[in-house]
DNA sequence: GGCTAATTAATTGCGTACAATGTACTAGAA
DNA sequence: TTCTAGTACATTGTACGCAATTAATTAGCC
């Protein structure tokens, strides 16, 4: 006989807790960086972009997991708003160098200093942020590596 | 003087940490579903179905933590694609009662064997599973009660 | 009953996400 | 040099996610 199937409840899902406080995260940084009308993926492109400007849209791609079909539109924005400023390769004309506006170096102290004080709330100490944190990222790796593609079909009739 | 601004490095953020694991694990379900053409949010949708069927879209909503924003349209789809029936109240006609079809009903076993098997490949005892399932979701708590908007934006100024 | 406030979905508009495709460009082989 | 891959970005199409608005309905109050 067929293994039992096991139930599979939404509340004991460890994606939906991901999920969730995704977008609980997403929700927190939207009132956290609403001063400034920044969205949660343009700060972490900056955040990307303070510790390395400029860069290619490939390279940034690369440093905050998005493709151009996200960051093309995402950069336009935000150079429109006056955040980066996008110059195609001299030399390489395939390539586009995104760098930090001077808006974008000022803003720097002011935005970490906000995005701190936020941070205080959550009330939680070094250790266990650094501790959920080095969690949430060894389950990422896990899942990185997992490709469900390679799980035939057939497996339920085990 | 002010404190000094703490530096703020992308791959030390945990909401960057739970915003790549969430984007991993969407792709790692949209490879796991794809035999049966579900998306991740379709999936919770059914899951909370599975559970309880028929609720109206604000009950569902609560559940998976979506609004009739994103519900709406996302239902019609799985109505077309035959996972639902959405009908109006008799009684309330503002409400919309969502129920499971056959085809769900029926497609239950073998949905749960299939993503149990994908599951496997992740690799992680229950154990470890449940634990860190446990800590995302106290982290999220933290995150759910903390609200950034009554930090005043002169906070930087300490 | 008739008026008003509250409730519930649906709609709209904007901003991601990402696969698939298109286009411009570069570089290496014949 | 011409052909051919390969690379890098842009575009397109589909699907969320959510704030804000609208529309329909119900319920409370006089």
């Amino acid at each position: 006989m067929a293994t039992p199937t096991k139930n599979i409840l939404l509340d004991e899902q460890l994606c939906f807790a991901l999920y969730t406080a995704s977008k609980r995260f997403n929700r927190f940084y939207a009132d956290a960086l609403a001063p400034f009308k920044l969205t949660y993926p343009q700060y972490i492109t900056l955040l990307a972009l303070w510790e390395n400007s400029p860069m290619t849209v490939r390279e940034l791609g690369s440093h905050v997991n998005l493709d151009s079909g996200t960051l093309t539109p995402l950069l336009k924005r935000m150079q429109t708003q006056g955040w980066v400023e996008r110059k195609r390769d001299e030399n390489d004309e395939r390539q586009v160098n995104i760098s930090l506006s001077q808006k974008a170096i000022d803003a720097k102290p002011e935005i970490f200093a906000h995005v701190n004080s936020c941070m205080d709330l959550l009330g939680m100490d070094e250790k266990t942020y650094n501790e959920t944190r080095n969690i949430v990222n060894f389950a990422s790796e896990r899942i990185k590596a997992a490709d469900p593609k390679q799980v035939k079909f057939s497996d339920d009739q085990l």
